[in-house]
DNA sequence: ATGGATGCAAAGCCTTTGCAAGCTT
DNA sequence: AAGCTTGCAAAGGCTTTGCATCCAT
């Protein structure tokens, strides 16, 4: 499985790799360096912020992972599954729930051979307040506030 | 027009915000700070980056732009027209084509009253290499190298 | 006169990298 | 042994902010 995989690609089986690799598949499906660093911590305080972030970039590599970026400043890591994905964002939790994309991907295929595209991806995204957090969207309504 | 729209906001009219909002309006409609930065010293080298800045900040906050992320670390402001649109961003050249989103923002808003959210935003994209960079798409697949 | 606007320099923040030392193979 | 990995510290690169000064009202 993994640890095949990842030796047939020349790379190395080290212990943070492995703590890395299983934490992230054990998180949330979107997380970001910071929210994994501090996940592996809790297992192994040794391990550095670096190692964290470049195997985050090798499982991104290999294809299991795929930077996002919701527009909060925050790189996070979207967990690739078999399926495409949309997500909808929470502009106050943050939080991020998937939804099927399949007819939206058909179109935008088909728009992308219009333009004569050679399509890598898609990144279809909904950004809003999930219903937790609708009663508070005021007061984030001046978030962008000019300084 | 707009600046009795920013006055009865209780915004000023600088010499530099117009020179800034106008220099906006005239550049293609995604750039970054930095673009419209050297565009407004083209014509007054005393401006100052924080002040490009804290404009663009002000023309998203009144509603004329988005910042928008097309994932290569560089955030750039995208103009609001009349209508939402999607993008086709290419990876190599990082032009951005713009294309209709109607009905597929018909699905999404569906999607997202499914799911209770309240919508404030849109985002699609489709990333690849435009016809022009297609053949030199090869020199990138290896651009997520490890370090 | 007043409070927003500007410029500059400096801070912030997250992302990356240089290196020497340590481990897999 | 050989080369990939790791940790730490430091460098980058872009985004924001503190402040004293300036200027539109």
């Amino acid at each position: 499985m993994m640890k095949e995989f990842l030796k047939t690609k020349g790379f190395k089986i080290t212990p943070q790799r492995e703590l890395i690799f299983r934490s992230f598949f054990e998180m949330d499906k979107h997380v970001s360096v910071d929210e994994l660093y501090d996940k592996v911590r809790e297992k192994d305080r040794s391990i550095g912020y670096s190692t964290v972030w470049r195997n985050l970039k090798l499982i991104c590599r290999v294809g299991l992972a795929q930077k996002v970026n919701m527009g909060d400043g925050i790189t996070r890591y979207d967990r690739l599954t078999k399926v495409p994905h949309g997500h909808l964002f929470c502009l106050n939790c943050k939080r991020v729930v998937e939804f099927n994309v399949d007819q939206v991907v058909g179109i935008l295929a088909n728009t992308a051979v219009e333009n004569k595209f050679s399509t890598r991806g898609f990144k279809v995204e909904v950004q809003g307040y999930c219903q937790l957090c609708q009663s508070e969207s005021e007061k984030h309504a001046d978030d962008e506030e000019i300084h």
